[in-house]
DNA sequence: CTAAACTATGAAGTGAACTCTAAGGCAAGC
DNA sequence: GCTTGCCTTAGAGTTCACTTCATAGTTTAG
């Protein structure tokens, strides 16, 4: 299978696929050269882009893949070490929620704030007392 | 006020507030120079980064920031518009919780997954039965 | 036979938000 | 008067995951 038939089929482009063989993600399980020189890749290297992409859904960055494909190779890891990776990564994206959720409050409170501007003077700056009070804590 | 009292006083490095000055955040409200051509820093200066702050924590780059300034400064938005804003802003926070959601999914299944292995076998091989034939779909 | 379409390479560019460097001027303490 | 520690500037470096560029060799369709 050529590069960009690869490409096609994976959803990316060639450019891409060359890019992660320069980091190091793909090896010669997954490519092989023609005499030509032309890149010719296995079934492998279709399930190790899917394994990629995988990880990639769950917030990994390339560096983190690269880690993790040299441990899936030489079976580095143990059941109990790969389960507290996953709770980490649990930990590390719950965090981020929260971070969002923190946010979301701020802007509800902004929304209310804009609507009591039009609706409820008196609330408006009851909501602005408010605040100040807690900012100046 | 010199930079760096600012700088500690927000708890952000000098640099960090050059680089705003640099971006068009802050302007001649807030900075003035002294005849060593030092930056002298107004109170409104204080305002002004807490407003960047306050706008950073909800998710705002610095380039929607610039915009967000100088509508502030002009007065240019209607109530309407800003709740507008405001209710696009929420609703692109929630497509990113939405994002981690996800992750968390594929994450809470991977350890469920490595649990039963250690187990019930049975049931590791179940889950990936059924995984292999949601990813066949 | 030729032109399009593919392949290869290394290097540079993108954007966001800083962060740091180099090279120098000014100020305060001992 | 010397060191330390501010201050100034323009510009380069950082991280991430590509993307684009420039240039050139190979294959295939008409």
């Amino acid at each position: 299978m050529k590069i960009q038939e690869l490409a096609d089929k994976m959803g990316l482009t060639a450019h891409t696929i060359r890019f992660y063989e320069k980091e190091g993600l793909l090896d010669g399980r997954h490519i092989q050269r023609e005499k030509n020189n032309y890149r010719n890749y296995s079934d492998e290297a279709i399930e190790r882009l899917k394994l990629i992409k995988k990880f990639q859904g769950i917030g990994c960055s390339l560096a983190e893949l690269k880690t993790i494909l040299q441990d899936h190779d030489t079976n580095t890891r143990t059941n109990q070490e790969v389960m507290e990776w996953i709770g980490q990564k649990i930990d590390e994206i719950e965090r981020k929620k929260a971070e969002y959720d923190h946010m979301l409050v701020t802007l509800h409170w902004m929304l209310e704030y804009r609507k009591a501007l039009i609706d409820d003077p008196d609330k408006a700056e009851a909501m602005m007392a408010q605040f100040r009070a807690l900012s100046a804590e």
